[in-house]
DNA sequence: CCTCCTGTTGCAAATGATATTCAGTTAGAC
DNA sequence: GTCTAACTGAATATCATTTGCAACAGGAGG
């Protein structure tokens, strides 16, 4: 499986990093493996702080998305408003993304061109690319004809 | 000249939506245009209190803000960790940014096929984009060779 | 010009996400 | 097993932004 691999990688980067290998931390990624591709970090401590057992505080959550985002498991895809919602990577290819502002679904896309074209233009002025972030906010097919119902996200980008 | 051709507009829009026109936010416009094109809001603040005579206090500048976003003169361009920087749009046609990490320096590039593409992924999906922001952080021609100086923005995407 | 109602302002306090401090607890090297 | 550095939880701090409220000021109608 997958998720064991990047376990093991994960392993190896604290131990580089001079990091310990703590049962938590590993709980920790398995509730984020199970809860979905997409996530924010306090719906995220809700969840597991209503599971039968808690396993770790709100500050141990934080600290270990941080962790995983340097390790490279994690990654800030859409920021709206005052919320930032994470996606667990899992060596996934890299991809951008569609938010509907009426429900709040996230779609997935990729296209080549984009990327290259993006390249292009950071070679025009000299720039060397570390990451980027696509985000197109709008309405999506579900959501059409049905505007102003559940409104769940603001449309401020 | 331009700006008061857009302060006509916003007075139209004011009173469109039932908001009075006072000092206050016509003296926070012209403060924003003689800012530069980019800006925080906290920034924009620490300046307008520096001046001779503070023009208005925090909270109107924040709700100022806000009121020229809805009215469409400014944009949330770059959200980097906790920061949001704004652009002052004042008719500009849509660009997207590159965005130096080690000095802040902020690039702005359009590129025809980029928008196009994202439309044709936008009919893929029948998704209709409202709005969208494409940033890429990374290193700018001035700051490579000299890493590690003065790191001014946090890489985190 | 006066009056009144409603929107606006400034300030202080509230919020919400995230970071940090600190004291007590463990991982894991020797 | 011992010891030290890293980790954890809880409370507290921080930072950007918003809100409640009392005082104030546009501007419509007289």
């Amino acid at each position: 499986m997958q998720l064991e691999e990047l376990k093991q990688k994960f392993e190896q980067f604290l131990r580089q990093n001079g990091h310990k290998i703590t049962r938590g931390r590993f709980e920790i990624i398995d509730k984020i493996a199970s809860y979905g591709p997409h996530f924010e970090i306090e719906e995220l401590v809700r969840w597991i702080a209503n599971q039968d057992r808690s396993i770790a505080s709100r500050s141990t959550v934080y600290r270990t998305v941080r962790l995983l985002q340097e390790f490279g498991a994690i990654r800030e895809v859409i920021k709206l408003g005052n919320r930032t919602i994470y996606e667990f990577v899992a060596g996934k290819p890299h991809h951008e993304h569609l938010i509907c502002v009426e429900c709040g679904k996230i779609i997935e896309f990729y296209r080549e061109e984009i990327e290259e074209l993006q390249d292009k233009v950071c070679e025009d002025y000299d720039f060397t690319p570390l990451n980027h972030r696509l985000e197109v906010f709008g309405i999506c097919s579900d959501c059409k004809g049905k505007r102003h119902e559940n409104r769940r996200m603001e449309l401020r980008a």
